[in-house]
DNA sequence: TGGCTATGTGTTATCGATGACATATGCGGC
DNA sequence: GCCGCATATGTCATCGATAACACATAGCCA
């Protein structure tokens, strides 16, 4: 049968529906003769409030959207994702997902969706077209923005991602590499060359940039590889991350060591490496960035930790405290963390020198 | 500003709402002025439909729930779940996810959600208890079983896993292996050990032993490994497929080829026999199972690939057409691919005669 | 006894879209 | 001049929960 309503609960018990209003709220006078009658009648009819008419009458959906752009490509999206609707459940609300591939227009469908349902504010991770956060702001409808730099119509949580970077060249440099690689996103072509947010992509060359300058390294451009994160296209693999390790292993003076800005150009690093019959960390030491892939490549892969659970938590907590109309910080950095698994090691020529031994 | 009402809109073009409604919808009669108004007001107050209202008044929230079991461990339930949301989306749906982890309890929690949400219908991928079927059976919310045999309340739409595992096998009996080992679940433990449905895993191992019956080879059972395919606990890794591995490795016969019914068991697979020095495909051969992680592992894995697009698409339009009190197939058995990548080659007995030559 | 508070319960407008139904005008045909 | 039909537009109840408000009755104090 289908749900009843409070209507039929209430003639079932004899009360108005007021009364059981009040016993499902437990608030306000209700005489325990009423209570136990409605209570009777909630479970005989097998009753669930209507979140749609609540959402109607009280002008809040209990939903967010979250807007991503490639859930399918790069577990990191569905991470944030999950832990964003776990802390949404505890609260009572739901999240809508929608992904757009990186696509200002999909991302634009996608905001007139979340409008037409009415949520109660938007999660962007990853935003392409700041236009697209406008409409919401005009809409009034709070945003919060993960991965992102705030903008004046949003807040944002986002990640040290340049302490991230100086952690991993620092360990690096501690097992004595001196020529380090790095594969990495390209500023000017992730989201369509869209700069008016400062880019994850910027930090992160920035971070590798800085951690040679602190080890009194040259930077050596040969060693800089940009591009895409992964190919939405053909289903996220890590091809752009072989393309670029073949590159690097064909120079005339190899790199000892790679930071791949992310595990799926680390595990396309590997596949490459894997191809030319090298052992990492032996002959390569290889380190990635966000722990998605890191624990089911071979070897498992150190690789810099991006809080996912705490982004999508707070980032859930920050939604819901616009939409009560608490004040938001406009800007949260969350630390990464160094998470040391097996693909990192002593550079090669240390360790032909205690095989020396 | 606040998304308007058709009221608004209705006032500002001096006619009344039913006029509107007639112009959103293109049928009725409507004067050419009228309709110019209407539309000029609409563009001035940039109204938009407010789907809560209209999903009270219709009694169709023009939602669909979909639980899931394991979204941040397994990719292959986020591709299913995104292609059933794609397919929503042109239909003018959106879905809910609700990730229960394999827990009875929670997939219960989510389908009483599910139902505040007035849901129009729900897709289980991998339900784990048929009673929490019953409930929105109960509530006469329409299911449909992925990844599940059909049961008496919900038809079901999954994979012909024994077709699937048939192939796997008779492509490592063509490259010469004759000791091909069985990497998979375990059909007491998975799902809490429920077997009220028929088991993905029984067809997979039934596959591979026909396989082997098929090839003329006999069955050690010895090489038959049974267990979790992941710990949902510590993120999903594949350290059951490692542990397999190892223990096969130990084997005083190893076996050649390893059947595994998971991409994750495989990756943990190729984990441990990256420890032990091992190549692949030239020591060893191994094939996965959903095509999941296969094209990012080292090397890219042969695998048989589950049809997720077609899984999550057809599933979607299978519950819109029960919404929509159209007739649904009770089981749609859909096929499996083999994918030949680089993990299965021939024999190594085979391999150093060639090598002989 | 009047007025106050605590307790208990009912009535009704509202949220916004929808669709059934009512109403009104104009025109052609008989 | 009236019927019938196409055209054009408006009114209103409804979906289910909510909350403001009104209305009781009882007990107690001054």
């Amino acid at each position: 049968m289908k749900p009843s309503t409070l209507m039929e609960v209430a003639q079932r018990a004899g009360v108005s529906t007021a009364t059981v209003a009040r016993v499902l709220k437990a608030k306000g006078y209700v005489s325990n003769d009423a209570r136990s009658r409605v209570e009777a009648a909630i479970k005989a009819t097998g009753y669930r409030p209507n979140a749609v008419a609540r959402g109607l009458r009280k002008q809040r959906s209990f939903t967010v959207g979250h807007m991503l752009t490639a859930i399918t490509a790069n577990p990191f999206f569905v991470n944030v994702a999950h832990w964003a609707e776990e802390e949404a459940l505890v609260q009572g609300y739901k999240t809508f997902l929608f992904n757009h591939n990186g696509s200002a227009e999909r991302e634009r469908l996608g905001v007139e969706r979340f409008i037409e349902r009415r949520v109660d504010a938007v999660l962007f991770t990853n935003a392409v077209d700041s236009r697209n956060v406008q409409l919401l702001a005009e809409a009034a409808i709070p945003v919060v923005q993960l991965e992102r730099a705030a903008t004046i119509e949003a807040p944002s949580i986002r990640v040290d991602n340049k302490s991230g970077a100086l952690e991993a060249i620092a360990h690096l440099v501690e097992f004595g590499h001196r020529r380090i690689a790095f594969v990495g996103g390209d500023p000017d072509r992730i989201n369509g060359g869209d700069r008016h947010f400062v880019s994850v992509e910027d930090e992160r060359l920035g971070g590798y940039r800085e951690g040679l300058r602190r080890a009194g390294l040259s930077l050596d451009e040969s060693l800089v590889r940009l591009g895409l994160y992964y190919n939405i296209a053909d289903g996220g693999s890590g091809i752009e991350g072989y393309r670029h390790m073949k590159a690097l292993l064909e120079l005339p003076e190899r790199p000892t060591a790679i930071f791949a800005t992310c595990d799926i150009l680390a595990a396309g690093a590997l596949q490459a490496i894997y191809e030319e019959g090298l052992r990492v960390p032996d002959d390569l030491s290889i380190i990635g960035f966000d722990d998605t892939l890191a624990a089911n490549l071979a070897p498992q892969l150190t690789t810099v930790a991006q809080p996912m659970e705490d982004l999508g938590r707070l980032g859930f907590r920050a939604a819901l405290d616009a939409i009560e109309g608490r004040i938001v910080a406009m800007s949260t950095v969350l630390p990464t963390r160094l998470v040391v698994r097996r693909s990192a090691g002593a550079a090669p020529y240390l360790k032909s020198l205690s095989d020396g031994n």
